[in-house]
DNA sequence: TGGATGACATTACCAAAGCC
DNA sequence: GGCTTTGGTAATGTCATCCA
C-alpha cells in the first residue's frame, strides 16, 4: 500500500518543476543539444538546467561518454519517478472535467422552500435511484433571506424556492410563476363553491410560514392589497398545515400545486382565492463559483426538467 | 562536434510608497 | 485596509565563444 506523504510545499516551490521536464527530455534525447530542440530553447538553457539539477541533486546525472550522454545510476533510479509524474500531470492537464452520473459518488445539498421540498425531492429520488445511484440528496427547508449566505458559506449546492437575485456572486434562473388556492374540510366548514372576499377574510386561516410573522409566505402579497388574515396556525411544513385544515374549521392558503396533488387525499375541498394575490416565482439559485462545475450544471438540468414537467 | 561558460537582455518577483 | 504603481533584485534565456 502506498504511503500517504503530505507535500511539503516550501521545498517544492524553491525546486523549479520544470527541471524535471529538462531532466525527461536529457533521459529521452541522452544529448544537451537535442534536448535543447526538443523544448525549444537553446543549448546554453539546457546545459544551465542540466548544472542546476547537478547541483540539486548532488549527482552529475550525465556522463559524456563518446557523442553520448550516458545517465548515471542516481539519473535511472530518478528517471522512473519524474516518468510517472510527469504523465500523470499531463493526463490531469489534458484530461476534460466531465461529470458521469451513473459512476459518480456525491451528496448533493439542496435548499428547498417547503411547497419544492413536497414536490420535487420524490421525483428526485425515483430520478437518482434509476440514473445516479451514488447520488444523494440532502434536502432542507431554507429562509429565503438565509438562502444566499447558506451558498456562500458553502453549506449548501442549490436553492429552489421564492429566492431573489443576490449579488454577482450568485446566479438565478425562473422556474416557474406561482398561483394560490385554497383548501378547507368540507365536515368542518359549510362553505358555497365559490367563495367571495368577505366571507374568505371572515374566516379563520392556516398559513405556511418559515419566518417568524405569523402572516406568512403571502404576507407580502396581502399588504400590498391592504387585506389583514385572522390566522390561527403558521407552521413550516405544508402537511402540518394541511392536517391542521383536517383537524380543524380553519382555510388554509397555498400552492396550486400543492392543493391538487394533496386536497384529494386528504378529502378536502378546494377554492379559488377571491383575491388577487401575487407572489414571487419559484427561482433556482446558486454560487457563481459552482456555475462551470460539471456536477453543479447536471443537477440543475435535472432540477429544471423536473420541474417543468409539473407545468 | 557538442558541452560549458561569460556577457548581456528580458522577465518575474518582491517590497515600499502612494492613492482611494 | 486593499489595490496599483514603481524600482530594485534575482532568475532565466540567448548569443558568442572557448575547450575537450
Amino acid at each position: 500500500m502506498n504511503e500517504i506523504v503530505s507535500i511539503d510545499h516550501f521545498n517544492l516551490w524553491s525546486f523549479d518543476l520544470n527541471l524535471l521536464v529538462a531532466f525527461d527530455a536529457l533521459m529521452k534525447e541522452r544529448s544537451v543539444t537535442k534536448a535543447a530542440v526538443r523544448l525549444k530553447i537553446q543549448q546554453p538553457a539546457m546545459s544551465h538546467n542540466l548544472g542546476t539539477l547537478r547541483t540539486l541533486l548532488q549527482d552529475e546525472l550525465f556522463v559524456r561518454v563518446g557523442q553520448v550522454m550516458q545517465p548515471t545510476h542516481r539519473a535511472l533510479r530518478f528517471a522512473e519517478a519524474v516518468e510517472q509524474i510527469l504523465s500523470r500531470t499531463q493526463q490531469a492537464i489534458v484530461t476534460p472535467a466531465v461529470f458521469e452520473p451513473d459512476q459518480a459518488e456525491q451528496i448533493f445539498r439542496i435548499g428547498f422552500s417547503s411547497e419544492l421540498e413536497v414536490l420535487l425531492v420524490p421525483r428526485l429520488a425515483a430520478m437518482l435511484n434509476e440514473t445516479a445511484p451514488g447520488i444523494k440528496v440532502l434536502a432542507r427547508a431554507v429562509d429565503p433571506e438565509l438562502v444566499h449566505k447558506l451558498l456562500d458559506d458553502n453549506v449548501i449546492d442549490l436553492g429552489v424556492g421564492c429566492y431573489d437575485d443576490g449579488n454577482n456572486r450568485h446566479r438565478r434562473t425562473l422556474l416557474f410563476e406561482q398561483s394560490l388556492m385554497c383548501c378547507y374540510n368540507p365536515e368542518l366548514l359549510d362553505l358555497p363553491e365559490t367563495l367571495d372576499r368577505d366571507s374568505y377574510v371572515g374566516l379563520r386561516h392556516a398559513l405556511v410560514s418559515q419566518k417568524d410573522a405569523i402572516e406568512g409566505c403571502i404576507d407580502d402579497a396581502l399588504k400590498r392589497i391592504n387585506v389583514r388574515l385572522d390566522v390561527s396556525v403558521a407552521a413550516p411544513e405544508f402537511l402540518t398545515v394541511l392536517t391542521a385544515v383536517l383537524e380543524a374549521p380553519l382555510i388554509a392558503t397555498l400552492p396550486t400545486r400543492i392543493v391538487k396533488r394533496y386536497a384529494g387525499l386528504f378529502g378536502l375541498a378546494t377554492a379559488e382565492v377571491p383575491l388577487d394575490l401575487t407572489v414571487s416565482p419559484i427561482s433556482m439559485v446558486w454560487s457563481a463559483a459552482s456555475d462551470n462545475d460539471p456536477a453543479n450544471q447536471w443537477m440543475r438540468s435535472q432540477v429544471t426538467r423536473l420541474v417543468s414537467a409539473y407545468s
